[in-house]
RNA sequence: GGGCGCAUAGCUCAGCGGUAGAGCACUACGUUGACAUCGUAGUGGCCGUAGGUUCGAUCCCUGCUGCGCCCACCA
């Protein structure tokens, strides 16, 4: 027996999910799920909660039909993520960053990986996540170290990944390039200043506005409009340099908006990506003035020497303004570039990078997915993708840390590069290139892209490039589970390197899922202090309980706004459906038979409920296939609710608890109890198999309490049961049920008083059911039906029922007509609007004649709901 | 500047070319056996706005307004 109270930390931590989560029915069609890695370092947050939730309730489901499920789990080792973390341990140890060398960093990354690494797969356990955790893998293992250097080096023999010198974001914190998804854009508040530039020769200023005056040792010109009639004349002259003197063309360029400033911007090629394109169309100079840490360094004056860049700026503005060549100084507000991870205001900065050639691998993804090879859901999550496909810039894939892929590049004496996919075989090239056998290689120094790992993950994880069972059983059949925020990072670099490197897409679905949100609708974050940790939800709700509200909640196109109450939701639904089992145990309706047949069913209610749930296993498996969890949990609930525990249960409690197996007395009414417990321990198992998806903790409780060895997912097509007249004589008497509480209630009778009731009905059917439900009406209704009724009463209009339910005491009639007549006005409305439809010629004609029908018939109902009630006010004195 | 999404009950959200729904909240009543993590009954909506298409629009189309997001630019 279940225990009274719902706890399900009683029974969630007794069931373990690697047995079942590795099995495989391999002769079946195949279905993967392509768990999104999360970092090393990470720990489980709401996000990743409904993200995984998903993929377990897809995959779970697909278990359930008999499909061979593929739930493939890894770890990614997340390159600056991790090394800022240890290096931050370390500093908090004593240890100066930058003091090790890279062997015993990545030593000391590796023993942290190994101590405190990876702790979200535990948690993912506790929510319930039925990952294959025996296949478990980590993008820095051997296996992904060797695909990772094999695709390079196919990249880099197929030109399309290159060693260059570009201007690149540059983290000064971090040290090293990031790629421009990594860049973030904030709002602040600065200064923009007017700078003085004295034309050579002249006593003569042109003025130049700029919000980085620090940059000005770098300058190499002054542009101006050529359109601009300010400066027409000055084109060609030069200017110095303030507190250089240094002489510097200006020239005209298109650049130069005469609306912006004071029309006249200063060019400074090596530290702003505009100005390098104007620098490098008028072949100047580049000036770099800046060191990897943002450090004034070269040609500059010695007191700038060595400063900080920002202190650099206030340095910098003193002298101008003592010197007497700052004009003015506004405030505003401007957009600055910052590293997400670091926080640092960015440089660019030129330096030798490694760069993929992104355009020419997006052409081939951008078809796939115009293609329908590959579908988003929702659809309109194409747009995202195309767009930046569109304007896809090379990749910058060299990153300078040390945890990650080093590049297996190997540069001989006069920078010539090797690329290989060990030191050996670079070596070799090299013997041959230079035809001698004592040649020194160097690898380089820079390590891969956390995201270029990522982005082989599907094929990584199917042991590519060896040619796995796994792999041409899954790839490109798998679904993607991911946030809209990554498709950039993430979605669209597994395909282009999917496509590049197999030759086909690796996923044929990406599922796009919500942002959850607080209660208010904020972004949750830790300096907000508003996040929701979801391993505190499953202790006081349990995981069951935020899975199905998760589900619940994930409506497509919509963000999810949660507080922790929400998970209430989940909670008492999963507590309902415990207590109707225990209610079911208590009667003994916990195991159902195995020769017991459905379609064999009699009794009306119980023909009902087979049908109530035949109805809900197909609306469940239309939701599941369509990706709708929402629907789903809605299917369920209403099922187990509004149908199961509202009506049906009240209407079998007065079979069941009849003695009749006791007595013996009638051996139909001893059938139909035993009929009424079989269809109910059938429901319950209907339910458990349904629910197991999204609260398999809670399924599995069950299964092992009422001994249900095997879990399946129902066929619907197996029940064949005619149960139509059953579902309209049930809804008729409930229609009756709810009318006469109503009535009750409005009439302020206490829920205690039994009333006698006359029940009218020209239906023989239904007549015979009312007479049959004496007991349910008396329960429900609180209404003992009677053939003649001695006291005053009041009639009831149920469709082509009256009810006319007997008063022993005085009743208000005044208020009872009240009543009546608002009613009756509603009814009036109502059979007007139905009536000028059906006088209107264009809607007989036009509309669809089933619809003329139905609005024929509605008019037929509405009249004589209102003859009859038009009779009981007239009648009621 | 370009693009995407959203707008339905007090709140959170479903829905749909043909009588507007749920959960929460609220009001009233109700606990000696499935369940107060509950039950019963109720209150509460010109479905953002202006046009158009249609026999009929909350639903389809267009404009507008408001909110959110993405990309680009910013001397």
């Amino acid at each position: 027996m279940l225990e009274k109270n719902f706890n399900p930390k009683s029974f969630e931590k007794d069931f373990s999910f690697t047995l079942e989560a590795s099995y495989r029915n391999e002769n079946a069609e195949p279905f993967m799920v392509l768990l999104p890695p999360p970092n090393v370092t990470g720990s489980l947050h709401v996000g990743h909660a409904l993200c995984y939730t998903l993929q377990d309730i897809m995959v779970r489901y697909k278990r359930l039909k008999g499909y061979d499920v593929l739930f493939q789990p890894g770890v990614d080792h997340a390159g600056i993520v991790t090394q800022l973390l240890v290096e931050k341990q370390l500093y908090e140890k004593g240890v100066e960053k930058g003091s090790l060398k890279r062997e015993e960093l990545l030593q000391e990354i590796w023993l942290w990986k190994e101590s405190s690494g990876g702790t979200i797969i535990e948690q993912m356990k506790v929510l319930g996540i039925s990952c294959d955790f025996s296949r478990l893998r980590f993008t820095l293992d051997d296996g992904s170290q060797k695909a990772v250097r094999r695709l390079f080096v196919k990249l880099y023999n197929d030109g399309l990944l290159y060693r260059g010198e570009r201007m690149v974001n540059w983290d000064p914190l971090i040290r090293s390039a990031i790629s421009d998804l990594e860049v973030v854009e904030k709002e602040v508040s600065a200064k923009i200043w007017y700078l003085k530039y004295k034309l050579e020769n002249s006593d003569e200023f042109i003025c130049v506005a700029t919000t980085r005056p620090e940059t000005l040792f770098g300058d190499v010109a002054i542009a101006v409009n050529s359109r601009d009639h300010r400066y027409a004349d000055l084109i060609g002259k030069k200017v110095l340099i303030p507190l250089l003197n240094k002489p510097v063309p200006i020239i005209a360029d298109d650049y130069a908006d005469p609306e912006k400033g004071t029309g006249a911007v200063k060019i400074t090629p090596a530290h702003d990506f505009n100005d390098f394109e104007v620098g490098k169309r008028h072949g100047l100079p580049v000036v770099n003035i800046l060191n990897e840490r943002a450090e004034l360094k070269g040609e500059i004056p010695e007191q700038f020497q060595n400063l900080d860049r920002f202190k650099a700026r206030e340095a910098v503005v003193a002298q101008l303004e003592a010197e007497g060549l700052l004009e003015k100084v506004e405030a505003i507000t401007h957009k600055v570039p910052f590293g997400d991870r670091s926080g640092a205001m960015l440089e660019p900065r030129i330096t030798h990078q490694w760069f993929i050639d992104a355009a020419k691998l997006a052409i081939p993804a951008v078809k796939a997915v115009a293609e329908n090879k590959i579908a988003f859901i929702p659809k309109h999550w194409e747009n995202l993708f195309f767009e930046w496909m569109k304007n896809i810039e090379p990749w910058c894939i060299s990153r300078q840390i040390w945890w990650g892929h080093r590049i297996p590049a190997w540069y001989g004496p006069d920078e010539k590069i090797f690329v290989a996919e060990n030191a050996e075989e670079a070596l070799q090239k090299a013997i041959a290139f230079y035809g001698k056998t004592d040649v020194e290689l160097i690898q380089d120094n820079d390590v891969l892209d956390t995201w270029y790992s990522s982005g082989m993950w599907p094929f990584i994880t199917l042991d590519w490039p060896g040619n796995s069972a796994e792999f041409s059983k899954f790839y490109s059949h798998m679904i993607v589970v991911t946030g809209f925020d990554i498709i950039f990072f993430w979605i669209a670099r597994m395909i282009m390197m999917g496509i590049y490197a197999t030759g086909d897409v690796p996923f044929d679905k990406v599922y796009i899922h919500a942002l959850v949100r607080d209660e208010k609708g904020q972004k949750m974050s830790k300096s907000r202090g508003n996040v929701i940790d979801p391993l505190e939800l499953c202790d006081t709700y349990g995981a069951d309980a935020l899975r199905y509200t998760l589900a619940s909640l994930a409506s497509p196109g919509r963000d999810i706004k949660m507080g922790k109450q929400t998970v209430e939701i989940g909670r008492n639904f999963l507590t309902k459906l415990w207590n109707a089992v225990r209610f079911a145990q208590m009667n003994n309706c916990a195991h159902c038979p195995r020769d017991f047949d459905v379609n064999t069913v009699k009794h009306p209610m119980a023909q009902w409920m087979v049908q109530k749930i035949k109805d809900m296993v197909v609306d469940v498996e239309n939701s599941m296939e369509n990706y709708r969890f929402d629907e789903v949990a809605r299917h369920i609930y209403q099922c187990v609710w509004n149908s199961f525990c509202d009506w049906y249960m009240e209407f079998i409690k007065p079979i069941l608890q009849s003695e009749s197996e006791i007595t013996g007395s009638s051996d139909a009414v001893a059938s139909t109890k035993k009929e009424i417990r079989d269809v109910t321990s059938w429901a319950i198992a209907q339910f458990i198999q349904i629910l197991y998806p999204i609260a398999p903790f809670m399924a599995q409780k069950l299964c092992r309490e009422l001994g249900i060895l095997n879990l399946s997912w129902p066929n619907a097509d197996t029940i064949t049961l005619d149960s139509r007249d059953s579902v309209e004589k049930i809804d008729r008497l409930q229609s009756i049920i709810s009318a006469v509480r109503s009535l009750r209630k409005f009439l302020g009778i206490a829920p205690a008083e039994k009333l006698e009731a006359k029940i009218e009905t020209a239906n023989n059917a239904f007549r015979q059911l009312c007479d049959e439900s004496n007991e349910i009406l008396l329960r429900m209704a609180g209404i003992s039906a009677v053939q003649k009724l001695d006291s005053h009463s009041i009639p009831v209009v149920v469709e082509d029922a009256v009810v006319h339910l007997g008063f022993e005491g005085k009743i208000d009639i005044q208020s009872e007509k009240k009543r009546l007549t608002s009613e009756m006005e509603k009814l009036l409305k109502n059979r007007d609007d139905v009536v000028n439809r059906l006088n209107n010629k264009d809607f007989l004609q036009k509309a669809a004649p089933d619809i003329v029908q139905e609005h024929q018939k509605r008019l037929d109902n509405l009249n004589d709901k209102i003859n009859k009630i038009n009779h009981i006010i007239r009648n009621l004195v």
